[in-house]
DNA sequence: GGATATATTTTAGTACAGTGAATTAAAACA
DNA sequence: TGTTTTAATTCACTGTACTAAAATATATCC
């Protein structure tokens, strides 16, 4: 029954899906990353990763992983490390000046969502803050469910 | 100052963003269309639109955009037609299969957003309502920025 | 310590989406 | 009606990210 008035949380979440997406791909063509690049900056950005679990986190062949570290590090988004416990290893982490391109393009962002923020009472910004955390939490599952059929599906 | 207490609607909005677009991906790997073509698909979901138009709703050659639909329409997503008024124009619209197709992945985030709404009052809903809809508008204004400012970057 | 296993890189080849320019078809104009 | 403009497509080419497999370096295991 679409356009019933339960819906509208429902729309209201596709657009800003939409908007959503549309500003990441802004970013990326604004740091010259593509928007696969983007999904491993995000990991990196939680923390070095070795090259192999970068590889398995988003699919790709290690050669492949190899030519995406090296558009990033040449971008100087990343920097590569060798693994001190394993020296076949390498680390890659963010660099600082990576967290700051980064930073800065989302510094209007941040200062525009804190601006709004003031608009609510505290009562009202934890029921927003509820909100977001349980919508990231449904995202999250729904992704895992979306990525595992098309798994299964592919074998 | 980051780690500040004010900063974690912004962090919340990172990790919302980052769900988002990795919800996104799963989308499209699962309909087995591109990133850039969702943006198309999106653009066309708001009602028909020309090649043409499409073209520079998205910024590419009107060649590309031949290719693009070719896609879709391969994909059984999106369908031709001419344009009455205009028989040189094509209109590209979405198909009742695509819909459902695109519709059929989200019903059940639709679902489960329904079903996560149920838990606020029609107060808290509505201030859900408000954090969404000035979120979105204040996305829309960030994007239009960087966009703008990569375009005269490059001139 | 030497054989085997593991992590990354390198290399060669492939697939694909993009551009720019030529082509076809229809509309607008004078 | 004939010329010019506009819309989409086609074509040849390019750039880039990917895979698979070989090479390199280090760790692990008897």
């Amino acid at each position: 029954m679409p356009g019933m008035a339960e819906d509208r949380g429902v729309d209201l979440g596709r657009e800003l899906s939409t908007a959503v997406v549309m500003f990441h791909e802004a970013v990326g063509q604004h740091l010259g990353v593509s928007a696969g690049d983007q999904r491993a900056l995000a990991l990196i950005r939680g923390g070095p990763l070795s090259a192999g679990a970068l590889a398995k986190e988003i699919g790709l062949t290690p050669g492949a992983v190899t030519g995406m570290i090296d558009r990033l590090e040449a971008a100087g988004l990343v920097r590569r490390e060798v693994d001190p416990n394993d020296r076949r290893r390498i680390l890659v982490g963010s660099t600082d000046s990576g967290i700051s391109a980064h930073s800065g393009l989302f510094d209007e962002l941040a200062a525009a969502m804190r601006r709004m923020a003031t608009r609510y009472t505290p009562a009202e910004q934890a029921v927003i803050d509820d909100y977001v955390v349980r919508t990231v939490a449904i995202l999250r599952g729904q992704t895992e469910r979306l990525t595992e059929r098309k798994q299964s599906g592919k074998r």
